[in-house]
DNA sequence: GTCTATAAACGGATAGAC
DNA sequence: GTCTATCCGTTTATAGAC
């Protein structure tokens, strides 16, 4: 199935097939682990054992590289927290639904996920304005979501601005020192994260 | 503070003087905007009025020069926050100075203090090693300081080490959050803040 | 599709004049 | 102390053979 799903998307929207994504997640591990400036167009090939010339035959450039992997993080966020939160109508519950989906894609994706998060100066202009934008939509649903637990009286009295960026600032920074390998379970971090980061900002939690 | 102490320091500690600061300062402020790898020699030598051979009368390498600007900035959260809060007994009182004394670094101060989060990659292992071993001191304190709450019966029902790391999160996020030109300031930023962040980790705060 | 070869620019760093 | 000139490695990207 993703075979066939990557020859309509060939012809839908201009992407050459699973060996490009196989080159993006590989380019996306790389720029987590290294950094995209320190990253070299050879490293992403000896990875996914091409010469450098080679793998441009599936990329437009390196920076166009980092806003497709960019964009893909976006989608995965879109898809599996932002559209199942938004058919939420209680705040508080939809917040939870925000805050466990988000921490997950982290603790179980990295790559792509993190790369987001550290890496939009590398961006053009025009690029970074449009990953910014989809940031943006995200954040906004956020404090919105906290404006309406305000308005039930479930806010703590704080700005919802700074409750929502401390909530990100909670989430995001998992990906600083959450490894695969050590003594927490994914299972463990959220059970105390969703603690912390609710009665950080609710009243009672 | 380097600023003024800095005779001293050149008759210490073989620094070079107050334009060796000046360089540091400007180079921190760059790298923070830029981030290390995205910023050239050039760059920094533009913006201190010397030619890119110039500089290199002040300094030893571009690593160094990174080495020395997050040593400059971890002298001056061991001095502004770790010192005066080891000099507090109880520990409420004591995280409650860390956490205050550690974002106004960031609200304050901006630059080393935010490069000192972004860039431990570009170090070379031995730099790595020594800022790493800083750091992992001052996580040691709040990371205790959580633990004695914990003994008193203060701290919510979670592993200390997931608490400390929040807090860091909501801490050290604020530098890629705040702008100075923006409508909060430092004060009204503090002031929910606080109650956001001893409300994560606390019972009753 | 994938390669070898190479262009063209830029990087950090140094030599040596003044 | 600061400059000009330059070395030399590395970078992204392309041309063109197979």
């Amino acid at each position: 199935m993703a075979i066939q799903e990557s020859k309509v998307k060939t012809a839908v929207d201009g992407r050459k097939g699973e060996r490009a994504d196989h080159i993006y997640r590989v380019a996306a591990e790389i720029m987590c682990q290294k950094g995209y400036e320190a990253t070299s167009m050879k490293d992403i090939a000896d990875a996914v054992g091409l010469t450098k010339a080679g793998i441009y035959h599936y990329i437009v450039g390196k920076e166009d590289l980092l806003f497709q992997i960019m964009s893909f993080a976006m989608d995965m966020v879109d898809e599996n927290v932002v559209t199942p939160a938004r058919k939420i109508a209680d705040p508080e519950q939809r917040l939870r639904v925000i805050i466990e989906g988000h921490a997950r894609r982290i603790l179980e994706v990295g790559g792509a996920v993190t790369v987001i998060l550290e890496e939009m100066a590398a961006l053009t202009p025009a690029h970074r304005k449009a990953i910014r934008a989809r940031k943006r939509r995200y954040f906004d649903l956020v404090r919105e979501t906290i404006g309406e637990l305000q308005t039930q009286g479930k806010l703590r009295d704080v700005d919802p601005t700074v409750a929502a960026f401390n909530l990100f600032g909670m989430i995001n920074w998992i990906s600083r020192w959450y490894r695969p390998d050590g003594k927490l379970t994914p299972d463990q971090i959220m059970r105390d994260f969703l603690q912390i980061a609710l009665n950080a900002v609710l009243r009672n939690a």
